[in-house]
DNA sequence: AGTAACGCGAGTGTATACACTTTGCGGACT
DNA sequence: AGTCCGCAAAGTGTATACACTCGCGTTACT
């Protein structure tokens, strides 16, 4: 899901490229849960472990805290980002809002190689379940909706529906179980059919359901241990050059 | 606008609020169309304004540029966003999506209560089309969408709806006549009483119309000139306590 | 005169220094 | 023993210093 945020959809404004890797290491590691909701960032533990000083580890928290994945405690520090159970149904409420519409207008605008896709991202979907890997199993299956974003042709969408569905990985990786895993992969596979078959009406109404399914699966009561944060993060290759 | 993305919209994670202060303030300056799209912002001339180092305005910068109101250009500076044709149908489109199922959703759970907060709304809107005010005209007629978020107690939607609306009043303010604005006046208020009406079809149908019409207005070949950027920034009180 | 290289000023990118706040621990007082 | 005060360590907030880049004007060469 950090991947779901980052290749295509930001515009990226951003500054000067290594303040992002370490968003991307962060926000990946938040949505696989390595780091636990509530956990300490301390600045300077980061900043040791990407290399860089912390300027640009404040940096990459700022993003992050507007991003929603974490939270900014004035003077007291960075916390992964626990969300309640009614910001997640807040947010569940906007993706319906969102998709459904999208759903409409992808019927309209359909074409084989749009299709093909999305296709292809479900064959992915399936390996990634096969293989029973959790992490890029979620991120598939929330990259499955920004690709539909995407292929949409609007950005915009795309890029909010990218911090949407980050912002509820934090809590569907939580829960999920690989049964519901499966069943979303399936739906999306239906989803896809009813489109290539222009039936908008029930295209519709499966993405709703789909996205219902998936809430209603929300289990508010798990908690995940999470180890130290170097033991967490993955080590960067060459931080170190300025100016890259 | 400024105040549509801000007061009780934004759970505003933010750092110390002087850089916020910066943020706000910018953010009216460049919705308003002090600064004009294109202009380019000196962190040092900034930092001399607001009395402050350029670390909060690098800040300052970073969280507007991840609003799409600024691009930051690496090693080159941050320049007033000047949003594409392309861009700003992409947000109506996405506007269009969130506002109809929002009003759906409104006349469901619609309340006396609800209907008097909008009616004020729009009597606040009546005045600032009177006084001929554009900057709180314009800021007025987007918050009446962001109130409508607030009402439904969806604090997610009414986030994203706000930054949404900041980003187009970039490009409404450069056309909208008085005549548009009035225009928009009325159609909010036909919207509530559709929705007062629990008239569930009206209601989405004036306001789809509503947006429509907003676009339609559209004119991408009009000019703002600026002043200097110290001209055009008001002076703001007492930024130089730490820790308040 | 035109053009290309050089150099310098303005400005950004990153690191570091320092001021202040928080927090937990230990000792003194009740 | 318990509670409160205060101090010290850890960590954040902001300013500043320095390194580097960009863009432009100047100059030297063709």
């Amino acid at each position: 899901m950090s991947l779901a945020v980052l290749p295509a959809s930001l515009p990226e404004t951003a500054s000067s490229s290594s303040t992002e890797l370490i968003v991307r290491s962060l926000t990946k590691a938040i949505v696989e849960h390595r780091l636990a909701p509530g956990s300490k960032l301390v600045e300077q533990k980061l900043a040791d472990h990407f290399g860089v000083s912390r300027t640009l580890v404040r940096q990459a928290l700022l993003q992050l805290s507007q991003h929603q994945l974490i939270k900014l405690e004035p003077a007291r520090g960075a916390f992964v980002a626990a969300p309640s159970v009614q910001e997640a149904k807040q947010v569940f409420a906007v993706r319906r809002m969102l998709e459904v519409e999208m759903t409409r207008e992808f019927v309209r605008k359909i074409s084989p190689a749009k299709v093909k896709t999305l296709r292809g991202h479900i064959a992915q979907e399936k390996e990634a379940l096969a293989a029973k890997d959790a992490a890029s199993r979620t991120e598939l299956l929330g990259d499955f909706h920004v690709r539909m974003a995407e292929l949409l042709g609007n950005e915009v969408l795309a890029q909010l529906l990218g911090q949407l569905i980050s912002r509820c990985a934090l809590i569907t990786l939580m829960y999920q179980s690989e049964h519901a895993a499966e069943h979303s992969h399936e739906e999306h596979t239906r989803i896809v059919d009813a489109m290539a078959d222009k039936d908008e009406k029930t295209a519709v109404a499966l993405m709703l359901n789909h996205l219902v399914n998936v809430e209603a699966g929300l289990r508010f009561d798990r908690q995940v241990p999470s180890g130290d944060i170097n033991m967490v993060l993955q080590r960067h290759p060459e931080l170190g050059t300025r100016y890259s």
